[in-house]
DNA sequence: GTCGCAATCGCGAATCGTTCGCGATTAGGA
DNA sequence: TCCTAATCGCGAACGATTCGCGATTGCGAC
């Protein structure tokens, strides 16, 4: 996944066997490294890694290649199965389109990670469009920042060297 | 520059003779690969990756070496020289500090980078404080989406597409 | 000025995430 | 069951970045 995806066809589904009708129905071939990718997706409870994916989620489930779990990611994601997220540094996070485009908040200094819902950040992205007539999409990368628990944190630091200083 | 800077101290410098003094005065030697970082970094118009000032911005300067730029880089980062932002994939781009904690919105579909000054986010910042209690920062991830024009381009395709389907 | 030595360099190799090439395997219609 | 294109699984290549280490060098002390 070098390209950014900007649209994908939206599908309907809430289990593995109808992915794979829907999939077959529109002529596609399912191996079983295929099945094992969804299955992954499936039973994961987030955004998940390539390795982990291929790992099994961690030995939980059937490991496949990793190479063909990143071919096959591609292949769900272009058909609007799959959809992956960027949280900071580190491996893009695979989920189910299903997940709709949620959308996250990271805080840099702890790592937390927020989900919002789609909805949630309308009015952000409004008040973007018409300040500078841009379309924001958060749901590929997400938003970084400090959650308020580290900006206190930092807030109370920062009074402390005040008074050191 | 595997973890993302959180805060740094801020400095303030006109030319590469001041930041050298600054340094110097700070005890810090300056061997003249880092001259020449600093020399490409006063000479770049906006955002460069490492490997294009490891090259003297294409030619035009003194070359060195890559991990040395990088390492240099990281330093003059923490020492609120330079900072860097990612607008999408490829390499992190780097610049001076002093460009202030420009933020970045970066068309997906054509590429197209338009540059924010600072306060012109204030107001998206201060949503999302107000929802979610947490203080986004736009400086270190551009803000990925589609530019106006490709807005317009994709609503007309989609028009096309119902209008032929 | 030149000596000494830690700070820095510059090179190569290692790392991580991802993609490519290719011969071996397999799904699924004929 | 057979055929063939689609897919796999392995290894090697890739781009960005970092690490290890012996060779160099900035710069304060003499």
């Amino acid at each position: 996944m070098t390209v950014t995806p900007i649209k994908h066809p939206q599908l309907e589904f809430d289990d593995v066997d109808q992915v794979v009708e829907v999939l077959r129905r529109q002529g596609y071939r399912l191996s079983t490294a295929r099945r094992i990718v969804l299955d992954v997706l499936f039973a994961a409870e987030g955004p998940v890694s390539a390795e982990h994916i291929a790992l099994g989620l961690g030995g939980r489930l059937t490991r496949s290649d990793l190479a063909s779990v990143y071919r096959n990611l591609e292949w769900l994601e272009s058909l609007g199965v799959v959809r992956h997220v960027h949280l900071g540094h580190g491996p893009g996070l695979y989920t189910l389109a299903r997940e709709g485009s949620r959308e996250y908040l990271v805080c840099e200094r702890c790592g937390r990670v927020e989900t919002l819902e789609p909805s949630q950040l309308d009015g952000v992205r409004a008040q973007i469009r018409e300040a500078f007539g841009f379309e924001a999409r958060f749901s590929h990368f997400a938003i970084p920042g400090l959650c308020a628990r580290c900006n206190d944190a930092i807030a109370a630091e920062e009074g402390a060297d005040q008074r050191t200083t």
